[in-house]
DNA sequence: AAACTATATGTAACCGTTTACACATATAAA
DNA sequence: TTTATATGTGTAAACGGTTACATATAGTTT
């Protein structure tokens, strides 16, 4: 390996220097700033970070935590997160938390122990897990918080939006699948659908779910038919179980949209290539990482924050799991 | 930030003695561990791994490098890798590549500054990038290589299997979708296939693909049928492929598996969902991440390999683009 | 009793950086 | 000419761990 010692000797000047130069701190004379990115190019010399990160106490890393990067919505937001990491110097250290309070707090660890200067959270782990005395800044990612900066769709909003969008669609007989209740996003799209929900006079049910594993919402969908059959519209708590929903409905011959009429949440990637393509409400997936990043980033760099909440807009999807609206009507 | 020194202090010995119970090296007497125990309890203390990484010259941090973790075959590879990491007490430093060799090289950098003890490559970019005077141990993923450790699937088995299968449900005028050039892996799944179709009496095309983002697959998708109306057969390159193809059938009107069978590649998580449901060949990518990371781990710890290169099985799923054989016949 | 060996602990050097401080020279202002 | 200021560079002390080495005591062998 090669050290700064030995770039300070190939180039006959000290150790400070060459920090210097390589830093561009304090005062350095042109010609020994050549010589010296001389030596740096001949020795093929890269600082060390885990000394630099010991002495600063602070490296260019960033510990990302996600609950399941196996779930199609999150390698969206991991990779908005890296693309604009990447931009300003920053690596990732990554974890999947299985939304499992005692894996969050092992990452968690590890990230301080790393001396990582920041942390993204995606997590939603029913035990709150203890952010507080964190030293170092964290933003939640698709997940809301009073205490602290956070990026996140608006839930509520994508709730009425479906509700909305499925009444005027002519649903009569909605079943409304209330997610995981840990889940915060979760919670917000059911509170917003139910609030228009509540207010029309279609009948509906409730059903709750308890995670969004594809396996799983088989055999709800499966439970959802077999309880209310009439059903002839469905507000997903996202596209995974929408799909399975999808499926069942499919399998028990129904024909999509006329019978039934099926709005998720998220718009994941195959959302659009399934059959028939579902219609969804979206979030911005990449751009919610990429503003998380943002924000965490300024918030390193102790810029004044406008918005310590940042709210992403969400929006209908109409694709064919819906009936056509007469836009004149 | 509490230190091996103030758990000194606290316990009222000195550093090397706290080292040495945290360490579990050399002597040290119960009474003394007790005391030293309830400091590091009290105090809260867990060593820097910074400190700790710059005197051993070696961290708990392992590279991971994906093209990019919003295709979907790499989520499960990734989740492998990570799961058995985890267990092994390492974490992961994660970038997505894009193929790109500046990226590639740039990561890489940073994974040596940052002395990561192992790296999990699984890039496939033209420039072959420089692992050779790389001083840590790297396994390739979904890539072959004669110089280096390596985990992948049996492609050219994989385009044998796609081929026969394909023939066997009487497809008569097959058009062979080979992948991007660069892409070692689906070149062999390229070859396998190329070796059963040329020995076989139909009628075949080749067709070349040079990317696998779903936006190119649906031109390629148009051209394909634009340039050979009366195919009856797609061996697809991947999943994404074949799902544009299965788009661009069904769009043309035609009946799958009837009019047309398509076989894939890869088996990713959503060719299940699809309409109708996607045979494919299937890579075992969980397993395979698995499997990287314990040789990973093995090479690490200096054991014994037996198999410097695990060729992964493959396997048809016989879902609903092609036809049933006749299992009598 | 002398010589070993095993057990137990502390001191200080070291890992590869950064930076406070000291020192030297050149230039400008008085 | 003296004094102040800007420029340029080096020495050495950190950062928070680990470990070679020294030292001390207790128990075992001869």
């Amino acid at each position: 390996m090669v050290t700064i010692r030995d770039v300070a000797k190939k180039s006959g000047v000290s150790v400070a220097t060459v920090s210097r130069v390589l830093n561009e701190t304090g005062y350095v004379h042109e010609d020994t700033r050549k010589k010296v990115m001389a030596a740096v190019e001949e020795l093929k010399y890269s600082p060390n970070e885990v000394a630099r990160s010991l002495f600063k106490k602070k490296s260019k890393l960033i510990g990302l935590l996600l609950p399941d990067i196996t779930n199609p919505f999150f390698p969206q937001l991991a990779r908005g997160v890296e693309d604009e990491m990447q931009r300003e110097g920053y690596r990732l250290l990554f974890g999947n938390s299985d939304e499992n309070a005692e894996k969050e707090m092992d990452y968690l660890n590890t990230f301080i122990q790393n001396n990582v200067v920041g942390i993204i959270s995606a997590t939603n782990n029913k035990t709150k897990t203890n952010y507080k005395d964190l030293s170092i800044p964290v933003v939640f990612l698709d997940r809301t918080s009073n205490d602290y900066p956070s990026v996140y769709a608006d839930g509520k909003e994508g709730g009425r939006i479906a509700a909305d969008e499925i009444l005027k669609r002519g649903s009569k007989r909605i079943t409304l699948l209330k997610g995981p209740a840990h889940i915060q996003p979760a919670q917000d799209r059911f509170q917003g659908a139910l609030e228009v929900l509540s207010q029309s006079s279609v009948d509906f049910h409730v059903m709750t779910t308890t995670s969004f594993a594809f396996e799983d919402a088989e055999k709800w969908a499966k439970e959802l038919f077999a309880t209310y059959p009439d059903t002839d519209g469905v507000l997903a708590s996202n596209d995974i179980v929408a799909t399975a929903v999808l499926h069942e409905a499919l399998r028990l011959g129904k024909s999509i949209p006329e019978d039934l009429q099926i709005i998720g949440f998220d718009d994941i990637p195959q959302s659009s290539l399934l059959f028939p393509p579902l219609s969804t409400i979206r979030q911005p997936a990449y751009e919610m990482g990429k503003e998380a990043a943002q924000l965490l980033v300024k918030i390193m760099n102790k810029e004044k924050i406008e918005q310590q909440h940042i709210q992403m807009p969400v929006t209908f999807i109409d694709r064919n799991t819906t009936r056509k609206v007469d836009t004149n009507g």
